[in-house]
DNA sequence: TCATTAAATTGTT
DNA sequence: AACAATTTAATGA
């Protein structure tokens, strides 16, 4: 976090319910766990707010607890590209931690989100002292390999129902997002805005999807009910 | 707590 | 892009 970002000035220590949402905090142990709730810091982000920006020096690890964040990159072009969405209970930027080195993507709030910062220095001295935390970074970089090989082949997908499904399975990945559970908070406007399609081609996908049962459309949000069926979407309709 | 109203989201053309 | 229908959130008695 910079000076000049919006959240440096609305940050605050997470209350208990907070830090229940946080997934590595119960893989301490009692003493690191104590020093990483110390320097854990809160803020609130607007949408549109910048959590950070490409090449600006890594001061945070961030994740989120709430709402739901935007991951993309500034090509040389000067186009944006959108890598993915980042809903509550994904932590990022832990490969530019480790080298400290600055950060290779923007991530932008897509609505009103409580995000939670742990300084880089904490985040070393925690690989330095816990297995627990070496675990949770090794199982989420390994995780997160294989979501952007995925990744690679959505963008190579045109049926636009695949596109949705896939992209859906990965914000659905209990692993990465470990907060989500059975029912995603997001609007299909935003969905759109993350998969690059128009909302009425993501509602028509969606629908198709409810129709096969993989998911329930519901207000305000998705439901899963078969993240398999998601995942291994081969071709269906148009 | 309930009823009314405003705002957000969805479904459809 | 525009519209109506539906759902939720906000307001105030």
């Amino acid at each position: 976090m910079h000076p000049d970002n919006p959240l440096y000035q609305r940050r605050r220590s997470p209350t208990a319910t907070e830090l229940d949402a946080i997934p590595w905090i119960q893989l301490l142990a009692a003493p690191e766990r104590e020093r990483a709730v110390d320097d854990l810091k809160i803020a609130d982000a607007c949408p549109g707010d910048y959590i950070c920006r490409m090449g600006r020096p890594v001061t945070y690890w961030f994740g989120v607890v709430d709402g739901l964040l935007k991951m993309s990159s500034d090509t040389a072009e000067g186009q944006t590209m959108t890598f993915t969405g980042v809903p509550p209970g994904g932590w990022f930027g832990e490969g530019t931690a480790m080298k400290r080195e600055t950060y290779r993507y923007n991530i932008q709030a897509l609505r009103k989100s409580l995000v939670a910062g742990l300084h880089v220095d904490t985040f070393h001295w925690l690989l330095d002292h816990s297995i627990g935390f070496n675990r949770f970074v090794m199982n989420q970089l390994n995780e997160r390999l294989g979501q952007f090989i995925a990744a690679r082949e959505i963008d190579r997908m045109t049926n636009p129902n695949i596109r949705v499904a896939r992209s859906l399975a990965t914000l659905f990945n209990p692993v990465l997002y470990p907060g989500v559970g059975a029912v995603l908070r997001i609007t299909q406007q935003e969905l759109a805005y993350l998969v690059g399609l128009s909302r009425q081609r993501v509602n028509e996908a969606l629908t198709v999807l409810a129709e096969q049962g993989s998911i329930r459309v519901e207000y305000g949000g998705l439901r899963v009910l078969d993240l398999q069926a998601l995942r291994s979407q081969v071709f269906q309709g148009k």
